[in-house]
DNA sequence: TGAAATTACTTAGCCGGCTAAGTAAAAGGG
DNA sequence: CCCTTTTACTTAGCCGGCTAAGTAATTTCA
């Protein structure tokens, strides 16, 4: 007899949500592991990024423009803090808030941190050519502007 | 004076991986909140997806499947078997082993993950027409495949 | 056959996420 | 002016991931 079924997926398998969450797996993973040689945590360089782009944030504002949730930046902060890539200082305006400055090591990791997020880019991306590969950009790009008015 | 720099954005924000990253982010908040609603915590139904398709599945089998290192799968069937949506059987071929098995609670969840599945695609791929769809589709699981010749 | 190597899983502990609940400062409003 | 509400952040604790280090059973092989 034929065994029929055995190659079947499940439904939720073929759905884009699906490939979607795989291909972010492994393109995290390529940065995770790309990061670690230079002693970041997978996610700690988003913060670095904003910072990258605009030094001084509020705590609140980072999470914001993260996407994140403040108890997650708190946490990121003191682990980014203790490794002595970014600086806490009271906020002079707002007693409740602080700013958040790169240090010089931060400061230090951005060309690192662009150079491999291009590697893991290329990694990823490597079974595409040129026009699929803009296409992709397009569609995911026009995907994230649709899923709502959010930013960042 | 145009204030030219206050709009450009980082590199690492340019490229595919990010918007990946991000849509990925937004489809997966999705997903997590409507499984909330069946008492389940996202990544947790990747589990019962694989024994939906084949119960009976060995641990480290399932961690394979799922792309996922063993510790991880250790923690989520604690909770799933604390949830009494999952029961572990010793392997009668192995002792070090077990199999897991679908209780008729985690069997009755497929449909409405199914669905919620569903709805957190719609959701997701509200901007696209439906030829972007499938050329999304498409390219995701092209770079997915092109991903070394990795299982899952 | 019996010691060594391999395999299968668990434990401990860290990280990025989250929610819920707390604290403390700032803003409003009578 | 003081009391209430809102805002900004922290703490506690859970979850899905990971690595490193363990334990125990199976395999291999001399």
């Amino acid at each position: 007899m034929t065994e029929k079924g055995i190659e079947e997926v499940h439904p939720v398998k073929r759905t884009t949500g699906f490939a979607l969450a795989k291909v972010c797996k492994a393109h995290r993973g390529s940065v995770g592991g790309m990061l670690a040689e230079v002693g970041l945590h997978v996610g700690q360089e988003m913060v670095l990024i904003e910072l990258w782009h605009c030094d001084g944030l509020r705590g609140g504002k980072l999470a914001c423009r993260l996407g994140v949730e403040p108890p997650t930046v708190t946490k990121m902060l003191r682990r980014l803090e203790d490794s002595g890539l970014v600086e806490r200082r009271p906020d002079p305006a707002d007693a409740r808030s602080f700013l958040v400055y790169l240090t010089e090591e931060g400061r230090a990791l951005e060309n690192p941190v662009v150079r491999l997020w291009e590697r893991a880019e290329e990694k990823t991306l490597a079974g595409l050519d040129a026009a699929e590969r803009r296409e992709l950009g397009r569609l995911l790009t026009k995907v994230r502007a649709g899923l709502g008015a959010e930013r960042n």
